[in-house]
DNA sequence: CCAATAGTGTCTATCAGACATTATGGA
DNA sequence: TCCATAATGTCTGATAGACACTATTGG
């Protein structure tokens, strides 16, 4: 058996990180934490948050330390992406790449979060390092389909919304304009979607109709789920 | 820094592996693909198609050579289900186990292949060795799921079938009976889900009137997805 | 009153579920 | 002819998209 052909636990070259893909929205614009490389191979290319598993640490526990320098005490909901793994994935070495996603209010963040736009992700144009774009897209990806499914656009706001707040995430993601009658409709009528609050219509500066204050509750599956023009 | 906090990397005491769920349909019945144990830890318990990755392979690769000895000729269409990588999964090790799943039609297959009800996987009397019953069930979860949204079903028949055949996958793996016209109606009205073959009528044996006969085409999404009670 | 934003109502096209009907073969 | 299975047609209720309309605040 030769070296090439052998099975590679154990083996010093080999590498398992984590890296998670932390999505908000930033003066209207879907972004995801991401830090420039200073130093060693892929220099001043971008790079996604990571962290090597430690010893008896889970993996999700892993993705949630590999965010300890971003997010601002309350943790993200992580879910798993998917896992890179080619060959040559790293220059260096065999390394193994498993992937989370998740999205946050940007309250939760620290002040200047180092980001980078998704739509630059998208572009060819922005350099990242490693394999890095192709889990941003396939991050993207994900969470296009996760919002078009589920309730997880709460997740991109505060403990307590407006529905308008809901609309504008998808509006932004998505980069589509949607009726906002249609979006109340929808979403008022999602069991388990929204949870009404009694808190008085937020403190908001506001110039119109002050908006109903809602809460989060579970996550819940949308049937038949949203639908846009669907470019990815 | 003790030997319980470092990243584990290159530690001896870790292992990557990969696992496949791979299901069929046999006798009007879901199962997948999985052998009882005959020695070591659990023995006698039933454990998933596993291979250990190599240095130079993908675990796309590594995870259609698991099936080696199970799939007669053409190969399966595998996708990654998820990682299972809890530090306790594995009683000997931290063990690391890169998921994958796919589906194919029973002919393809071994002539007498291992295999195991899918029922049994979710009842909790069936012994699984590890983790295998958890990584079961969360690819019956996805099956399920695929199956709603996507051609898939497909992959369950040989490359040239007829709707009913279709039809009765569905019908298997939900569980429920679902109405043959309008089976068909959201099936023909998918585009790309089936394409029409000029191949006369099937030489199959027939007491009705004879099917017309499809071939897959390419995998695509089914918008808005089939609908089914689901226990998932 | 007007502007601005939040929320509701209405109309229509589409589509899934239920089920009747026709089509096409074998015994 | 009868039976079994495949495929199509019909009716209805639910719902998404478009958009008009009402509600509630601040200036």
């Amino acid at each position: 058996m030769s070296t090439t052909d052998e099975a590679f636990q154990g083996h010093y070259l080999t590498n398992l990180s984590v890296h998670t893909v932390l999505f908000t929205i930033i003066e209207s614009e879907l972004v995801m934490c991401a830090r420039e490389r200073t130093e060693g191979p892929f220099r001043f290319h971008w790079e996604l948050p990571g962290a090597n598993p430690r010893m008896q640490e889970s993996l999700e526990a892993a993705a949630h330390r590999s965010l300890s320098e971003i997010v601002h005490g309350s943790s993200a909901i992580l879910q798993q992406l998917k896992v890179f793994g080619e060959p040559d994935r790293d220059p260096q070495r065999r390394s193994i790449a498993v992937c989370y996603w998740g999205a946050i209010a940007p309250e939760h963040l620290q002040p200047q979060p180092p980001v980078v736009s998704a739509i630059h992700a998208l572009a060819e144009s922005e350099r990242f390092a490693f394999d890095h774009r192709t889990i941003a897209i396939t991050a993207i990806a994900h969470l296009k389909r996760a919002l078009c499914n589920s309730s997880v656009v709460t997740d991109f706001c505060p403990t307590t919304f407006s529905i308008r707040e809901l609309h504008r995430v998808y509006e932004v993601v998505f980069g589509t304009e949607i009726a906002a009658g249609n979006f109340q409709r929808k979403v008022r009528s999602s069991p388990g979607f929204i949870t009404k609050t009694n808190t008085p219509p937020a403190s908001e500066k506001g110039r119109g109709r002050p908006a109903e204050i809602f809460t989060n509750s579970r996550r819940v599956e949308v049937s038949p789920p949203f639908h846009f023009p669907h470019d990815s």
